[in-house]
DNA sequence: TCTGACCCTGTAGGTTCTTACAATATCTTT
DNA sequence: AAAGATATTGTAAGAACCTACAGGGTCAGA
């Protein structure tokens, strides 16, 4: 354990312990900045991976990339063949930037890719992909010329990357459920015995009011909830996580 | 960063670099029990969460438990109301067990859950919720009497359970078919639509199929899912991260 | 070849939802 | 005291849902 030039465990909770008094998405650029050239990495990029019709600017949360990289990537929509990316809609695990696979004779557009990250000093590199309640979430992708990824070092990025993230998660999206108005206690209730299979009337007499007043309830949900019908506006509470169910 | 009684930085690094030279799950078991006990753990779990017809101990990889408190577990079905595995599936960090919300007046089996594990001297503790490509994977949950639990060991506990998990699961690979049959690819169409707010009318003709062949969709839906109408079938599905959404 | 799984469609009738029109009562806040 | 949010209930008509019945087409695997 010690010893060694500098401590990778230390480097990772000291950074870890370091997040809690960041409060900007640009004090945590400067953190992930020091932090990760430890390790040897003077490029990073903490992004989601972008739907069909979304553009990569769109989804980039935090980067530090050379100059015109980003401009070349996005211009030329790399982000469509980026082996890495591929890689990381399916890896649970963090990996190398080497293991993720592509074929060089039929696949020249990956080659292409990191042939182009090369040019900007980018050849190596780790990633880890970030998944949350609803799968996918997110990446972070680290480069540099020297690096020290070896089997000590990927569980500290990775622990550094985990928290870093949910930390600018948790300054860049405050709001969720705070747009329109709250669902009142009565509302929520009525949509957790909707979600329960429960129809109007059902609801009513477990609750022992009438079938009118659940159905009242459920229409102001759908209100504020901009639902067009209750499966929609159960679906929307559920996502909004305003049932305890 | 030294000087403590241990260093839960260094306990937990070297506990995932032992990992890797572990090979069978009772190994892992060992290593686990050791390493938690260092934090004030006496009992652990690592578990999927079942899904509508799946049973607890279908799910569960590793457990060290008090003798009784499975059984019982088990046979009163309190994984249906236990607060930690409700907060578990909507939950993407860590968070103690006391963080863990239920209404003491009108949940009584929540109450009753937790008194009983009480009664097994298992009062307090922490989970943490695994996410994989899919959403939520497992939970690992852990208790003990004379825990410390702190904003220094929390990521600690973090870093270990996630590799710990991620060991157990390449070596218990056998993939774990979800309770019943599995939705196929145009029943989650019809509920991703559904959560959309589109009726079988409008779904069927944004498919280009008609109303009828909706419903029979989601009619089979509903019973694969054991829903007794849509707006279940939906929730059911969101809950068990089925949809895509 | 046959079986099973999946996808597709039709009819018909009872049930449930959604909306539009009103209305009363309680409670908190201004 | 007045205003506003919340909870409650009523009627009624049209839309949407659910169920039960019955069937045809494709495709992969035994």
């Amino acid at each position: 354990m010690g010893g060694e030039s500098f401590s990778y465990a230390n480097e990772a909770f000291a950074f870890v312990e370091r997040l809690d008094h960041l409060t900007s998405p640009s004090a945590i650029l400067d953190a992930m900045e020091v932090s990760l050239s430890r390790f040897g990495f003077q490029n990073f990029i903490v992004a989601g991976l972008p739907g069909p019709r979304e553009r990569v600017d769109q989804v980039v949360l935090l980067k530090k990339w050379p100059p015109g990289w980003f401009d070349l990537y996005i211009s030329e929509d790399f982000v469509r063949d980026d082996p890495i990316i591929r890689r990381c809609r399916n890896s649970v695990q963090p990996f190398a930037w080497i293991e993720a696979p592509f074929d060089r004779e039929k696949e020249p557009r990956c080659l292409e890719v990191m042939n182009r990250a090369s040019d900007f000093g980018m050849t190596h590199g780790f990633c880890l992909p970030i998944h949350g309640i609803n799968g996918y979430e997110a990446c972070i992708s680290m480069s540099g010329t020297d690096l020290d990824l070896t089997a000590k070092t990927k569980p500290a990025l990775h622990l550094m990357s985990v928290y870093a993230f949910e930390r600018i998660r948790a300054q860049m999206s405050p709001e969720r459920q705070s747009a329109g108005k709250p669902l009142t206690a009565r509302e929520r209730e009525m949509l957790a015995w909707a979600a329960a299979g429960k129809s109007a009337a059902d609801t009513g007499d477990i609750l022992g009011i009438t079938e009118r007043t659940v159905t009242a309830h459920i229409v102001s949900a759908c209100h504020k909830l901009e639902a067009t019908n209750k499966t929609q506006a159960v679906a929307r509470a559920l996502q909004y996580r305003l049932l305890n169910i």
